[in-house]
DNA sequence: TTCCGGATAT
DNA sequence: ATATCAGGAA
């Protein structure tokens, strides 16, 4: 609390400025606020915000999702993209029924143990969703943080236990009102101290901002190193599970074998997807995704 | 550390 | 063309 104006300038700044994002309304249940939390992991939020709803819609409460098959959670994960989410999403689901009655934990230690959910989300869960007293710091808090309180040009690719710190310090005494600060430095993030383009004379903090008063107005170069994407294994996953999810039950592999000429790393790729939990063999020569369709009975083996 | 999607803005 | 995007897990 070495800072609490800095806390309470960016507050009033977000109850003023804030984003009218769905998962803020009133109301809005923590298995609503976890599954927009998976959603916008390394997701931009306009992406986020038609694939929130038809989830919801479908899925109102972890049981019906846990219910339900990993091939459809695919499916509804649509072109979200890293769609293994999807599929920890609904073993998050399975966990919540198993572990926690249906009901969505409010601990920081539960709801780091669900699949899928890790320093940035249980946090963000516990906050949002709960109202408690925890540092959510994601790569915007990063930012924020790194450059108004410490004056660096910018943030590395990952949260470190000293993010942390430097985040809890900035957080009121009150726990709604550190969750509202969250909630209000990922904002100031989001929306003015962005990675490339800063809007500097539009930010509330400009005046007690370390990076400001350095004289750092030029963004640094890039915080996480490049990821390609043509070409590589990922692409031809993407192409793979594309025919799959867009089909019903097994897909013969001939079809597959159509989406990439390299047949060694179309191997590869399929063999990553199996290796994910994603797909799964269907017979001699066909594939599908997990859950779509019976799945054979070991019994059967026998013959 | 490396891998894991895919749309979008610059 | 490429950096970015409310990260997580092996």
């Amino acid at each position: 609390m070495t800072q609490p104006d800095f806390a309470t300038v960016v507050s009033r700044w977000f109850q003023q400025h804030a984003r009218d994002l769905p998962w803020r309304e009133p109301g809005v249940t923590p298995w609503a606020i976890l599954v927009s939390e998976v959603m916008l992991q390394q997701t931009p939020v306009v992406r986020v915000v038609p694939a929130w709803q038809a989830w919801l819609a479908r899925w109102p409460d972890p049981a019906a999702l846990a219910a339900d098959t990993p091939a459809e959670a695919i499916r509804m994960w649509g072109r979200l993209g890293y769609p293994r989410r999807a599929v920890r999403l609904r073993e998050c689901a399975v966990a919540i029924v198993d572990r926690h009655g249906g009901q969505v934990p409010d601990r920081l230690e539960h709801l780091l143990a669900l699949p899928g959910v890790g320093t940035y989300t249980a946090r963000a869960v516990a906050a949002f969703a709960y109202g408690q007293r925890h540092p959510v710091v994601d790569t915007n808090v990063r930012r924020v943080v790194c450059r108004a309180v410490a004056g660096e040009p910018d943030a590395g690719p990952v949260t470190r236990p000293a993010d942390l710190v430097a985040t809890e310090e900035l957080l009121p005494t009150e726990p709604a009102a550190a969750a509202l600060a969250s909630a209000a430095f990922m904002e100031l993030g989001a929306v003015i101290c962005t990675a490339r383009s800063p809007r500097c004379t539009a930010c509330p903090v400009e005046s007690i901002c370390a990076w400001r008063a350095s004289g750092q107005e030029a963004p640094a170069g890039p915080t996480r190193r490049p990821q390609r994407y043509a070409g590589t294994d990922r692409q031809v996953r993407g192409l793979l599970l594309g025919v799959l999810r867009d089909s019903t039950g097994p897909v013969p592999h001939q079809r597959l074998d159509q989406v990439w000429t390299d047949d060694v790393q179309r191997a590869r790729a399929l063999a990553g997807l199996v290796q994910d939990g994603l797909v799964e063999p269907a017979g001699a020569d066909s594939f599908r995704l997990v859950g779509d369709g019976p799945s054979l009975p070991t019994a059967d083996l026998t013959t």
